[in-house]
DNA sequence: GTGAAAGCGCTAACAT
DNA sequence: ATGTTAGCGCTTTCAC
């Protein structure tokens, strides 16, 4: 390990003033040319590699890096696929403005006083989809603060229609006239099981996304006639396959059996398909299935999976441009687009 | 926007000494824990949200970062299932050990003097896949460095039997007596466009991880009499479905027409059973495809792919332990696993 | 258990 | 074009 050198000892050693050396690295116009060259040639061959950045963001009040708090852990947020698509629209913005990207997992919310407090260091921060942490007293070192899939206080969000979306594809599957529907909902309890719900009053408390993509199949259940009683929601407490899996199985053994399967996303509506296809039964002939999200194994998938697509990429852009005051500051609502393929085709009606 | 309030300032409101209310965030067992208590709710009332993080990590030396430099845009890394699993392993023990993870893509790097430059506050540092960037003379401003599927100086890395892996597919698949053998090679060369290599000598230049790829072909060519000549290469210049396919019509355009298509990776592999069966051929009764990296589309695939799975998420969590020193920190290089399915089965012989 | 003071490494305002 | 200097906000001895 070499000792540690700072501007101070390179500025003494070549022979000028640190404001000198700070100059070269920072403000080329600042300095003749020739100069410049010889200091970092110097700088170099001492082994100097420029100026000490928490220093630099002490001094300047910059840091380059823009935080996203992920409400799930780091290892998770990153192979999923909406999360991650997210994340491909926050890099694609932060690659062209030459910022960093700090993610934290919303457990870095240390806490303090029993409100929560994020130490931090950087220019902004997105808060994405923390609806089920509560950031209830939440203590921000920073106001520059962009919210996704919720809002908080007044900061501006970007959000998405879920409930329009939910109406949308719900209408669509209800044109085929199912005699039975169940619901797989994401995370519509607190609890950590997977069950049946007892009656809808238990939504109220429910994540804001899963809130309104049940509101949105309501609105179509309304407009068309259709019955969901509570019973027939089922509580996944977790988008991974084993318990979408698990709670698909469940809602199958209902009887008379449910032939349409409302999925509150693309990998809750993946494994559903797979535990039909398990039970000898076809989709979309005795069961049809749809999604929510548009993630990309729903078009390879066989059959193929109809969803509403959420432009997750766009959702990021969106929320760093916001950030970083290159656009509009005002709070956005994305709209969804429904995709239609084979586990719940057009109805011939 | 409210005025940025210090520790000092809270200290005088209070009537401490700005020690004690650093104290009462950091080091709890230095002061009564009825003081603590006053002075935690204080700084809420006053709208203090706990030390500046620069501040405090220009005084500690320590900011609880880690930096991941990736090969690529940020933007691609983060939805690439290669690099994705990568950062499921970082962001696994990351999360374990409360560290934040900062993504920098390779365009952080600064050129500054000719010589690449990161500026970068973080306790370690792990560079991965920088094969093709070439960090000749690249500076960076900490010691703790791990690299990842390279080497470089006399950091530790964490690197894979690429040689082994694909020395074992291919072994699997020329037991099926292929009369002609394309591969799909990725990143062959420096050049941008798609094309077929004239002679071997140009892969010398090449990545090591496509190199070692590639030694490992020919050693099971070597051994099993098989000939691939260099101009039954193709250069894939990036991992992306577009370029895959369109290499692999090429390939199939050969007279006699390859049956046995060696790729590079499983994301190739994919794009070019999808050229196959667009030209009205079958896997892998007319052409047989192996991939590498085991990613998991090729599993859900139809056909599903014969490929080579490398340890993603073990490969970043070794990375990790490496580098917060919980582990040995010498070099490791991780073995890899022979997938057999449906695009390249088990030969009858 | 608490306070005073030095200084982490740098940048920006001002002087020369 | 280059030098001087104050201080960014915090932590940490060391006294008390």
């Amino acid at each position: 390990m070499v000792a540690k050198l700072t501007l101070k000892d390179v500025a003494a050693k070549i022979g000028v003033s640190t404001a000198t050396i700070s100059n070269a690295f920072s403000r080329p116009d600042q300095l003749s040319a020739g100069l410049r060259q010889k200091i970092l040639s110097e700088c170099e061959a001492m082994g100097y590699y420029g100026p000490n950045a928490a220093a630099r963001s002490l001094r300047t009040g910059r840091t380059g890096i823009i935080g996203v708090v992920l409400s799930d852990r780091i290892s998770y947020s990153v192979t999923d696929p909406v999360a991650s698509h997210f994340l491909e629209g926050v890099g694609e913005v932060l690659d062209r403005y030459h910022y960093n990207l700090l993610l934290l997992s919303a457990g870095s919310l240390e806490a303090g006083n029993g409100s929560a407090r994020l130490s931090f260091m950087g220019d902004g921060l997105i808060l994405y989809g923390l609806q089920h942490c509560q950031p209830h007293g939440l203590r921000l070192p920073t106001k520059n603060v962009v919210t996704v899939d919720f809002t908080w206080e007044d900061f501006p969000s970007v959000t998405v229609d879920n409930r329009g979306g939910a109406r949308q594809v719900a209408s669509h599957a209800f044109a085929h006239k199912p005699n039975r529907v169940a619901v797989l909902g994401l995370r519509m309890l607190e609890d950590a099981r997977i069950q049946r719900l007892r009656n809808s009053a238990d939504l109220q408390e429910t994540t804001p996304v899963s809130y309104q993509r049940w509101l949105g199949f309501m609105d179509a259940a309304e407009n068309l006639g259709v019955d969901i009683p509570a019973s027939n929601i089922w509580h996944v407490p977790e988008n991974i396959h084993h318990y979408a899996y698990q709670a698909a199985r469940d809602a199958l053994s209902l009887r008379p059996r449910p032939d349409l399967l409302l999925c509150m996303s693309d990998r809750i509506a993946l494994a559903a398909i797979q535990a039909v296809m398990r039970l000898g039964l076809k989709v979309p002939e005795d069961v049809k299935v749809v999604g929510f999200d548009g993630i990309s194994a729903g078009a390879n998938f066989h059959p193929s999976l109809t969803t509403v697509h959420q432009f997750n990429v766009e959702k990021g852009r969106q929320a760093v441009e916001m950030l970083l005051g290159h656009k509009h500051k005002d709070s956005v609502q994305l709209d969804t687009e429904l995709i239609i393929r084979e586990s719940c085709p057009e109805s011939d009606s």
